[in-house]
DNA sequence: GTGATTGCAAATCTTTTGCACTAAA
DNA sequence: TTTAGTGCAAAAGATTTGCAATCAC
């Protein structure tokens, strides 16, 4: 692994208190990655989009780790998964009760805040389950 | 490719007529694929649960031809891709609109009707967009 | 015949893993 | 120290593709 300087101060440090909230070892590819995801704005990144902006900042995860962490910080409860094509595995910083528009043309995903969604009627849970989430997604396309 | 005998009448006939009506050639691998998916029940299936089944019915169909018909009728609207949590692509029969459980614990995926689920509010479409389809997939787990 | 379809194997793409090395506590 | 985390390269899965042989029309 590149030796890097310590980063001290800033965006650093929440994300240090962000990870050891949720008892996963602050290392310095893990800090990198979570001052990027958790920024403010809400993401929906993959794991190459991952290792582009980890390239751009020069923050030197390599894409094994970058998977290893992206699956850790899931776990965490840090992030949630979004599978929408099969093609590759979507990961949202939006952790909330929320849901998606998914551009087929583009493959750009956007949020639904849940209060944008409300149901009249739902099915009855089969016996002997419980409901865990309701993924609801709209799929839009360019109006020609 | 195995030489097969040619089965004439039964189930053959209407999967042929099937894909006769979406401009798909009627070849022996289609046919038997077709025979299997359409025969009534709706299922959800990959590719590797087909594969399965032609391999059952000593149908002699290829995995590549798996891919390549199941893509085709995908395109010919006589099936539905579904991804559900990225590790493999699922083909929904029923093409009508309708909406789906999964049961995370053993990837098993039911059919819930449209008329179940009704919404009381959907959120505005962005502009320039138009929407294709709602999917709505209520996930459930074995209650404890 | 002629162009579409098939099967095989190789290629591609995303994600995971084994293991020696390094860093956090 | 001791254990968890990292990087690399190899492995694993799912899916696609190139191409010669074969089939549907």
């Amino acid at each position: 692994m590149k030796p890097e300087r310590k980063k001290r101060g800033g965006k650093y440090d929440s994300s240090a208190a962000l990870l050891q909230g949720v008892c996963v070892r602050p290392t310095r590819q893990r800090l990198a990655l979570a001052a990027w995801l958790f920024d403010g704005s809400d993401k929906h990144v993959t794991a190459e989009e991952s290792s582009a902006a980890m390239r751009r900042r020069r923050a030197g995860v390599s894409l094994a780790t970058i998977y290893n962490t992206l699956n850790a910080f899931t776990e965490s409860g840090l992030l949630r998964q979004i599978a929408i094509d099969g093609a590759q595995i979507y990961f949202d910083t939006n952790t909330n009760d929320h849901y998606h528009f998914f551009d087929e043309k583009t493959g750009h995903l956007t949020d639904i805040p849940a209060s944008s969604i409300r149901f009249a009627q739902l099915p009855k849970i089969p016996d002997g389950k419980a409901l865990l989430r309701v993924d609801v997604v709209l799929r839009v396309q360019r109006a020609r």
